[in-house]
DNA sequence: TTGTAAGCGTTATCAA
DNA sequence: TTGATAACGCTTACAA
C-alpha cells in the first residue's frame, strides 16, 4: 500500500557529504559547482531513481511552469492541429499544457476556468465558446496577473493579446467570389453572432453584398451551432425558401457538408442550383462530392504564435505593447462545389 | 512586476484569531469545527480572494490529484468522445487531466510519459501509438505503483487494466457482411500489425475467410498509417491487382474515404465494383457517397469505463483483480457502401 | 472544539 | 566552490 519513498536532494547530500544546496545547484547545471562534484551528484541521481519534485519549486518559487488551454472543442482537425502548435513551443520551453474543453458551453467554459485557476498557470491560452456572453471568469487572472492570450474566438478585453485571422476579409473573398460566379440569393449559415469569428465574417458577407449591389436579406442568414446536423436542418430551411437561393456561405465546413448532403439527396445540384464556399479547409471537404471550396487558415502556426507569445510574456519580454493583435494569413481555395462557370475543375 | 501577494491560511487565521489548523479543517468542511467558526472562516476566505494552493497539499500529501492521459492524436471525433467520457468522471471526483497526444510517434510517447512521470500524476490513462514497440516507459509508473489504464490501443502488460472492444469480432462481421454480399476477393487495409487493435482485426478478417472457405491472401494485405491520404495511396496499389479485388475492409473510417474517393475518381463504381466497410463511425462516414458502412464503438462509454477504474484503483476499490479486461460492445452499422444485393437502402 | 509544531522537497540568501 | 538555514503553504499527530 505505501508508495516507494521518493529520492530527495537530501539523500543524495548525505551519501555524498555534500550539502543539500551543492546538490540543488549541481542538478540545475549551475556554473559556479565543480565539474567533479556535479558529476558524482548527476550519477548518483542517476543510479538512486532521483526524481525532481515540481511541488516543491512551485511552492517554493510560487509559479507553477504549466498554461492552461480551453478550447472549444478538441475533436476538430483545426483545434488539434493547434494544439500540436502549442505543444511544439511549450514543451521546448518546459512548459507543461492543462487542456479542457467546454463543449461549445459557458458554464464548462466558467469551470474550467476555474480549475486553471486553482491549479495556479502561469498564463492562459483561450479560444472561446459559442455561448459565453460574460468574461467575468477571466477576471481573476488579470487581477493575479496572469496573462491571458485568445486565439481564433477572442475577446475584445481590453488587455488581451489576441492570435486569429482577418474573419471579415475571408468571408468577403467567400462572398465575393460567389457573385462573381453569378450567383445573387446568397444564404449565410453561421453561429449565434457573439464570437468575433462569427460577427466578422457576417460583416464580409454584408460588405460583399453591398460592394455588389445586391441588397441584404435577413431571411437569408441561417443561425444554429455549425454542426454536421444542424446543417442538414439548414436545408430544410433552405428547401422552403422561395425562389430557392442560388448559393450558400456556410461558417464552418462540417455545417456545409452536412447541408450539401441534404440538399443533394432532395436533389439539388450542386454548383448548378446551388453553389457552396465552407470555411476551414477542414479534410471533410475533399470527401463529400463536389469538393467544397473553403477559407484555408493555418491552424499550426496560430498555435505556435500564441504560445510564443505568451511566454514571451512570461519572460518579460513585451514585444511592444502595440502588436496586441496578431493576424495571420488566410486563402480562399477554390474546389468545384462553387464553379458555376467552368466545369474542368478538380 | 511583483505578484500581488497570495492570501494563505495563515493571513486568514491570524485576522480571526484562530489557528491554522482550524482554519485548515474549516475549509475542507471537517465535521469536527462548529459550524459557527466554519462560516466566519468561508467568509472571510470569500473576501480575501484566498485560493487554495494545490501544491503545498501535494507536496504534504505526496499525492496531486491529477491523471494523466496519453492519446495517439486529438483530433478523431471517436478521440475527443472518448476524452469527454473521462473528462465527466475525473471532474466529478475531483482530478484534474493532463493530457498529451503522441502524434503516433514512439518518441513522443516516452517524452509524454515523461512529463507525466515528472509531474508525478497519481494514475494514468493510455491509448498507444503505432510505432510503440517497447513499453519499457511505462516501468517507472509500475515501480512506483502508479496504476495504468489502457484502452483501445492496449498493452499485455501482465498487471495492466484494459478497456477495449472485440476488435475481432467486429472484424469478423465486418468481413463475413461483405462475403455474403458474395465478394470472394477482400482487400484488408490495416496499420501495422504491432497494435491489439490491427492484430485482432486482421485476425477477425482471416477468421471470417476461413470460416467461409476463402482462401487467404497475403497480396490483400495493405499496410499503411491509416490517413485519408493513405487511403488515396492505397487506391492506387488497389487499381495495379488484377484481377480487382470487389470489396476493401478497411480498419478505420478516414482511410476507407480516402480510399473511396480516389477510386471513384478513377471510375471504380461503389458497391458494385467494389464493396467497402470502415471501422470507428465517425461522422465523415454519413458525408462519403455512398454513405459508409462500419463499426460503431462507444467512445464516450470507453472514457467513462476507464477513469472510474482508474479511480476505483486509486481509491483502493479494487474491483476484483480478476476483471482486469472490460469488453465493450460494438456493431455493424450497415450503410449503401456494402449493399451489393439490394439498392434502395439509404 | 481548538492549538502547537513537525514535515513535505525545493530555492536563495548569506556567510564561510 | 560550498554550506547552513529560512522560507514557500499546507496537513496531521498529539496535546490541551
Amino acid at each position: 500500500m505505501a508508495k516507494p519513498k521518493e529520492v530527495t536532494i537530501y539523500d543524495l547530500a548525505r551519501k555524498l557529504n555534500v550539502s543539500i544546496a551543492t546538490v540543488s545547484r549541481a542538478l540545475k547545471d549551475d556554473p559556479v559547482v565543480s565539474k567533479k562534484t556535479k558529476k558524482k551528484i548527476f550519477d548518483l541521481a542517476e543510479e538512486m531513481g532521483y526524481r525532481y519534485n515540481h511541488f516543491a519549486r512551485n511552492l517554493r518559487e510560487q509559479r507553477t511552469y504549466t498554461i492552461g488551454v480551453i478550447v472549444p472543442r478538441l475533436n476538430s482537425y483545426f483545434m488539434s492541429t493547434v494544439i500540436a502548435g502549442i505543444e511544439s513551443v511549450v514543451n521546448n520551453e518546459g512548459y507543461t499544457l492543462l487542456i479542457s474543453q467546454s463543449s461549445e458551453s459557458a458554464g464548462k467554459e466558467v469551470d474550467s476556468a476555474k480549475t486553471m485557476f486553482n491549479n495556479r498557470v502561469d498564463g492562459l491560452l483561450v479560444s472561446l465558446a459559442y455561448e459565453t456572453d460574460d468574461l467575468a471568469h477571466f477576471d481573476q487572472f488579470v487581477k493575479k496577473d496572469v496573462p491571458i492570450i485568445f486565439f481564433d474566438r477572442v475577446a475584445d478585453h481590453p488587455d488581451g493579446t489576441s492570435v486569429l485571422i482577418d474573419n471579415r476579409k475571408g468571408a468577403y473573398e467567400s462572398t465575393s467570389h460567389l457573385i462573381a460566379q453569378g450567383c445573387k440569393h446568397i444564404v449565410h449559415i453561421t453561429a449565434p453572432p457573439k464570437r468575433n469569428v462569427y460577427v466578422d465574417r457576417l460583416a464580409g458577407y454584408k460588405q460583399a453584398l453591398a460592394d455588389h449591389h445586391i441588397p441584404f436579406d435577413e431571411k437569408y442568414i441561417l443561425i444554429n451551432n455549425l454542426s454536421q446536423e444542424a446543417g442538414a436542418q439548414a436545408a430544410a430551411a433552405i428547401l422552403q425558401m422561395n425562389p430557392l437561393p442560388d448559393a450558400v456561405f456556410a461558417a464552418n465546413d462540417n455545417c456545409a457538408v452536412g447541408c450539401m448532403v441534404a440538399l443533394k439527396k432532395a436533389g439539388i445540384r450542386i454548383p448548378q442550383d446551388i453553389a457552396f464556399v465552407g470555411f476551414n479547409n477542414d479534410p471533410v471537404s475533399t470527401v463529400v462530392e463536389p469538393n467544397l471550396t473553403t477559407i484555408n487558415y493555418p491552424g499550426y502556426k496560430m498555435g505556435e504564435m500564441a504560445a510564443a507569445s505568451l511566454i514571451n510574456h512570461l519572460n518579460g519580454v513585451n514585444s511592444i505593447d502595440a502588436t496586441n493583435t496578431i493576424l495571420l494569413r488566410s486563402e480562399l481555395i477554390v474546389r468545384a462545389s462553387s464553379l458555376k462557370t467552368t466545369s474542368d475543375s478538380e
